[in-house]
DNA sequence: GTGAAAGCGCTAACAC
DNA sequence: GTGTTAGCGCTTTCAC
């Protein structure tokens, strides 16, 4: 842990720093003497040797450093993304440079700007918009970058996220199975990826499966929150349209719908049955367990991590972006039931 | 977004790159004539100029590059802290190493050493064990380290944390106020300063609290887990000494202990009481809601970023190390509840 | 197979 | 106030 540099192995080795360079090398080890390497390898094993990752990067043009963006860490969506990536990277002698946007786009871009100011080698973004100028730029500048979690439009970026239709499309099959015959979809917002994939879904599935289009309504929520997702349907029991089920489009907004239902006076799942998205952690410990559908974000993250390696190695000539698509479980618990008999009537014991 | 270099800009503007160097660096700023400042300044901008990192690092020997250990981001504990520290951080010019130790001290140490290769200024660590020998090198190598949520033994190292001690005292005073007079503690592993700290506050805050030896006893979990927490509480439960009360020595230790508790027929509250520890994300949204302390860990990250920060900008002379314990409070919820009338008796609906 | 030398992009000591 | 020069630690041509 000092800070011997490579001149001060090869004098102990007795050779040229370039020499000591090419043994230590991997690559170039086989320019020089088995003996020579040997002697080399133990000088700077012997001394501690560690190299300068910052030199070598300026030397190089190659700096291994990867960023890794998303938009607010403590989303327990994102944790097990990183750590997948993390891993990955690490393991092949990668550093991670991790920032969180806060959701704001400035931030974003200033941050991805000093990134780039480090020279970082690539991204693995998980900020994504549907239309983003931001990626667009990147592209242009010939910055390799892998989505992750979210696509955006125009196929143009290499992906790895879940496959958000199967997942509501198994949600819906599940509600429709249990006798729901009206089902709200409170959509995620509509400028990413996944707000659109699953309200477009949730719309195939429901015609898939028989329902008519006045009974699969989609009210869009203006962020994957909380809050938003209590707003979105205080909406649409406002309307007073008879629904038995809503498919959430993820845990958050489930929680918030939970959270407006049980205000206005409705069970779940007696009156109502509820089916999130992501399967965060502590989700089926609630009351009632959320249904909810299971991503490997770990694997994602892993996966998203190989992917922007093997663009890194691939240095320019790139065939068309691989996009991979997760499969996803939907994990059945106490927020979904049978419809009840007659829809829109409020559970008596709630309203004591 | 492009490879402009100081050379470009110092063209365009018409001066050497020495001069340019100045114009652009605030503290040298002083030394160049207002017009050129201004000239350098405009053509930086119209070409987009990105300093490079790597060769100011290689030159100066200082990277503005922290890194971050924790032992697993998925754990809610850390996220806010990372968060709050990369804000904090990245504000400032500093840019994030991310690493995840995975609970493996060797992994660790390497990860620690390639961070130090990537030339890293400082460290901010959450993974310190109450006696730690990586650390213990950091220091004689004399790099700046600032702990983070635990502390070490031997006080030389700058610390942010949570104030233990005062959330146990919280908890059992809560505890001892409801009616309970024996209580049991499941403490975190004792390698780490929360899980000491913890026991030792418990054991005085039962004294304080007039509660005998025999009535406060002690149970160490291997490790901060649901799985741990469950073993220990059902090590505790098999030994039949009577309690009312339980105080985790955290809230994942907290849920492995309730379900123990359920799976042997008792029910929380109105058999036992139980406490956490950290307030984790929907930890209020449990049945029973969880009872248990919040410690404002945003900000132990944001100070934690502050105080290594000034650490860097002291260039070795330094003071004796900042201690920060930072105010927590007791978020009373319903896992909480008056001693029952005879302690230890099981709760007739749970054996249906 | 190894040594010599140049240079990645930047800053800081030294001239003038 | 600005130009000149050297060099941070490394890799990689180019010699031999």
């Amino acid at each position: 842990m000092a800070k011997v540099k490579l001149a001060d192995v090869a004098r102990a080795a007795e050779v040229h720093p370039g020499t000591a360079s090419r043994a230590l090398n991997p690559d170039q080890r086989g320019q020089v003497s088995a003996e020579t390497v040997d002697r080399v390898v133990r000088a700077a094993q012997r001394l501690g040797y560690v190299p300068n990752a910052q030199a070598r990067a300026l030397r190089t043009a190659r700096s291994h450093l990867v960023g890794i963006v998303v938009p607010d860490i403590t989303n327990p969506l994102f944790p097990p993304i990183v750590r997948g990536a993390e891993h990955v990277l690490t393991s092949a002698g990668y550093t991670v440079l991790l920032t969180d946007t806060d959701n704001d786009r400035e931030r974003e871009r200033r941050q991805i700007e000093s990134l780039l100011g480090r020279g970082v080698d690539g991204f693995i973004i998980a900020t994504a918009l549907w239309d983003d100028p931001l990626l667009t730029d990147l592209a242009e500048a010939g910055v390799p970058v892998v989505l992750t979690n979210r696509s955006a439009s125009g196929g143009r970026w290499p992906y790895v996220a879940g496959d958000d239709q199967a997942g509501v499309r198994l949600s819906v099959q599940h509600l429709v199975g249990l006798g729901h015959r009206s089902i709200v979809h409170l959509a995620g917002p509509q400028n990413v990826s996944t707000g659109r994939d699953r309200a477009r879904a949730f719309r195939a599935a429901a015609k898939e499966f028989g329902i008519g289009n006045g009974d699969a309504r989609v009210s869009v929520c203006l962020s994957y929150s909380e809050a938003h997702g209590r707003t979105a349907m205080e909406k649409v029991l406002a309307a007073r349209t008879p629904f038995t089920a809503v498919v959430a489009g993820n845990d958050l907004i489930a929680l918030g719908a939970l959270d407006a239902l049980s205000d206005a006076g409705y069970a779940c799942p007696e009156d109502v049955s509820v089916v999130g998205f992501n399967d965060m952690p502590f989700v089926g410990r609630l009351q009632p367990a959320l249904t909810t559908v299971r991503l490997p974000l770990q694997r994602m993250g892993a996966l998203a991590a190989d992917l922007l390696m093997t663009e890194l190695d691939a240095e320019g000539r790139q065939d068309a972006p691989t996009r991979t698509l997760l499969g996803v479980d939907l994990v059945v618990r106490g927020s979904t039931a049978a419809a009840p008999k007659r829809s829109r009537s409020r559970s008596r014991s709630r309203r004591t």
